[in-house]
DNA sequence: TTGCTGACCGACG
DNA sequence: CCGTCGGCCAGCA
């Protein structure tokens, strides 16, 4: 069954969702999970789009592989991607995840199989 | 329609 | 270690 009726942002954002409170993933990641590895630009992009989607997207859970915060110029102000994350109890240090393999949930390893 | 661009990633020298 | 390049593909002018 998994028509390709929902679109790569809306498989995307569903992903993110599911990120635990507290943790972080990749965008590399929930691109292997959708099974476009290759696209992770595609996830950041989608990102990028969340802001304008009607649920609320923990956007901030998602960094690159390093666990830096590229994505951080994109909310309202560069600071608040890192403060979000603090708020959870993920400590941020020069854009930097501490202890990001601790953190890293990985959906591919977390989730079952895409529908 | 064509041709950039981009919150990435892995490979190469 | 560092810079650079190709690939991936949805939006937009």
């Amino acid at each position: 069954m998994g028509e390709s009726t929902d679109s790569f942002f809306h498989k995307v954002y569903k992903v993110a969702r599911l990120i635990p409170y507290g943790r972080v993933t990749s965008y590399g990641a929930i691109a292997a999970y959708l099974g476009a590895k290759g696209s992770a630009r595609m996830v950041g992009w989608a990102m990028n789009a969340s802001f304008t989607a009607k649920e609320d997207i923990p956007a901030h859970r998602v960094v690159n592989r390093n666990g830096m915060l590229t994505g951080k110029n994109h909310f309202g102000s560069p600071l608040l991607m890192q403060q979000l994350l603090e708020s959870e109890g993920v400590e941020v240090v020069d854009d930097k995840i501490i202890n990001f393999e601790k953190c890293f949930w990985d959906p591919v390893k977390e989730l079952p199989a895409q529908e």
